[in-house]
DNA sequence: CAATAACCGAGACGGTACGTCTAGTCTTCCC
DNA sequence: GGGAAGACTAGACGTACCGTCTCGGTTATTG
C-alpha cells in the first residue's frame, strides 16, 4: 500500500476542498480558464499550494473536479415515451453545459485530450455514465415496444447530444433557445430509431 | 492605405511560410499540441524565431493558419433533394475535422475561445462560411418546394454538424463510422425540416 | 518593515548562493565576461534561472556579487611612515585588481557606469572605502608631523592608484612589475605631499 | 586581393560617413553606450544599415571611430623641460579622455578588452601612439642632460596618463581640477625621473 | 551610350540571450 | 501528519539586438 497512513496523524480539513473549489470556480470566471494559475488558486482560497496538490495531482483534475463536480447522473423518471426520456436527459446534459463558460469546458477538454491517461477516465465516468443513462432509457422503449431493436448507444449520443454540444460550445448560441432545441433534437431522434 | 509598404525593402521569403506551416504540421502530429513549442517550429523549419513572430502574432495563430488552412469551403453541387445536399456539406465537413487529431481541434478550440478577438474572427470567418453554404443549400430546397419557409440556418447547423462533431471529438469514434452517421443525420435532418 | 517576512516559509538554501558565485567565476574565467550567459551559470551550478533571478536583479549584480566579494578592506598596519603606508596601501589594492582577468573588470566597470544606480553604490562602497582607508593613513602622518596639512583624499586616490590601476588595466602589463610600481608610485606621492 | 575593385562602381556618399558619426555621437549622448543600438544609428541617420556595415566591421568600430577620431597626436613643441613637456603630454591625452561620457569609454573599453584581436590593434595603434609621444620627449630630456639614463617608457606612461585616467573614468571627479592634477602629476613624475 | 560594378534604403533573415512566468515539488517552522 | 509560506527545478514564452542578406533601384566609371 502507497500514501499515508489512514486514520493517523492530523485529518485534512474540510474547509479547505471547499475554499479550493470556490477559489477555482472565481478565477474561472473572473480570468478565465488559460489565466488560471494554481498560485492565484491559492493565494484565493488563503492555503498554500500543497494542500492543493495533496489532493488534486494536476491542474486539470483540480479544475475538472472543481466544476464537473455532481457526474452522478440517473436515469430520468419513465415519461411514458421514448420522445420524453431522451428530452429529459438531453435537457439535464444540455444544463450542465451550459452552467460553466465556454472557455473552461474548451480548456478542459483540450487538457483531457491532451493526455492519454486523463482522457481515458474521462470516457469511462463521464461519457461511460452518460451512455449508461441513455442504455436505460432505450431499455424501457425496447420494453414498451417503441423499438424493434436495441440501437448503438454512442450513435444515440452523438445524435442527442451533438447538436446542443454544438449550439453551446462552438456556435456559442443564445442559452435560452437550448431548452427547444432540446425538444427538437429529442423528437428527432426518437422518430427516426422508431422509423429505422 | 494601411498595411505594410509595398515593394520595399527585402521581401518575404514565400519558402520560409512553407516551412513553418510543414514544421508545425509535422510536430503537431509528432508531439501534440500541447507539447509543440515555437522553439521546436523554428529548429525543424531550420528559420528564426523572429520570423515566425513576424508572421503570427501568437502561437494560436501560426498552428491556426498551418491547420485550417483553406477555409474556401464551397456549396456542393446540386444533387436535387434537400436530404443530398446536406448529407454532401456534412461529409465535407467531417472529412475536414476528420484531417487533424483531435488533440489539436481540442487545442485549437480552447486558444481560440481563450482569447475574445481570434472567437470572433474564428466565428466570424469559419462559422460563417459553414452558414453560408448551408443558407444556399436552404435556398434550393426552397425553390424548389421542398421547404415552405426558410428555417434558423444556425439551428440546421447545429443539428447537422453537431453529431458528427460530438462523435468524432468527444467520443473519439471509429472514423469509418463517419460516413454513415452523415447520412443518418442529414435523412433525420431533411425530414425533420420538411416536416415541421 | 521592509525586505522578506522572517522564519516565514522555506528559508533560501545557502548552499545555492555558494554555487551561483563559484559557477559564476568559473565560467567568467573560462569564456570571459561577454560571454557569460544565465542560462550559462545555471546549468553549471545545477540551479533554475529563477533561483538566480530571486537573489540578484540582473547580470550585472549577480557578477558584481560574484567578484567583487570581500569589500571589508583595512587600514594597513602603521608603518612609521607615510611612504610605507601608502605602499602598504597600493600594494593590497593592485593585488585586488590583479585578481580578476581584465576584461572582466572592464566589463564590471561599463556596467556599473551604464546604469546610475549601481554606479552609486560601486563608487559609494567601494570607492568610498578605498577613501577612507587613505584618509585613516593621512591623519597618522599628520599625527607624527610628517604633513602640515590635510590634502584631499579624491587626489591622493588618483595619484596612488591610478598608475597602477593604467598598467594592469589598460597597458596589461606584466603582474610581476607591479610591486615594483606601487613602491615607485608610493615614495612619489609621498615626497610630493610632505614636500607641497 | 580581396575586396572592391578601387575607383570602380558608385563612389561612396561622404555624407553618409557624416551622418553615421553625427547619429552615433547623438545617441550615446542620449542613451549611453549600452543602450546605442544599429537600427537606431540607421534610422537617425536616415539610412541603412548596409551602409554602415560597409565601412564598419562592427558595432565597436563605428563607436571607436565616431568617438576616438582624431587620434594623430603629435609630441608637443618643446617647452625647454621635461616637466613642461610632461605636462603637455598629459593635458593633451586629459582633454581626450573628457570629451566623450565616462560609460562610452568604459563600454569601448570593456569592448575592446572582449577580443583579443581589436585589443592588440588598440594597443599598437593608440598606447603605442601615446608612448611614441613619451619617448620623444624623454628623449629631448636625456639630450638636455636632464635625465642619465632613458627610463621604461611604459612605466612613464602608467605613472603619468594613470591618475589623470582613475580621476576621470573610475572617481567621476570635477573635469575643472583635471588641469591641476595634470600639472601636479607632471611635476612629481618629473622630479621622480631626475632624482633617480 | 550601354554595360558594369559598387553603392543606396528598407527590411527580412538566423542566431542567441534576455528576464518573466508557470507547473509541480520540496523544505522550513508551526500546530 | 496537516498546513501556510515560499524556495526550488525545468523549460517555454515573446522581445531585442547583432551582423548578414536580398530586394528594387541609383550613380559613377569603363569599354
Amino acid at each position: 500500500m502507497t500514501g499515508p497512513k489512514q486514520n493517523v496523524g492530523r485529518p485534512r480539513d474540510a474547509q479547505i476542498d471547499d475554499a479550493i473549489v470556490r477559489a477555482t470556480r472565481e478565477l474561472l470566471v473572473e480570468r478565465g480558464y488559460a489565466k488560471l494559475t494554481m498560485d492565484a488558486v491559492a493565494k484565493r482560497a488563503g492555503i498554500g499550494k500543497a494542500a492543493i496538490y495533496r489532493r488534486f495531482a494536476t491542474r486539470q483534475e483540480m479544475i475538472f473536479a472543481a466544476t464537473v463536480h455532481g457526474m452522478e447522473e440517473q436515469p430520468p423518471p419513465d415519461s411514458g415515451t421514448l420522445r420524453g426520456d431522451l428530452a429529459a436527459v438531453c435537457r439535464t446534459i444540455a444544463a450542465q453545459l451550459g452552467a460553466a463558460p465556454p472557455d473552461v469546458l474548451h480548456g478542459l477538454l483540450a487538457d483531457i485530450h491532451a493526455d492519454q491517461a486523463l482522457g481515458a477516465r474521462f470516457t469511462g465516468s463521464f461519457i461511460g455514465r452518460e451512455q449508461y443513462v441513455l442504455g436505460e432509457v432505450l431499455d424501457r422503449a425496447l420494453a414498451r415496444g417503441e423499438l424493434a431493436a436495441m440501437p448503438d448507444v454512442r450513435v444515440v449520443h452523438a445524435l442527442l447530444i451533438g447538436p446542443v454540444f454544438f449550439w453551446l460550445l462552438i456556435l456559442i448560441g443564445d442559452r435560452e433557445q437550448v431548452a427547444a432545441l432540446s425538444a427538437t433534437v429529442a423528437e428527432s431522434v426518437a422518430d427516426s430509431l422508431v422509423k429505422g
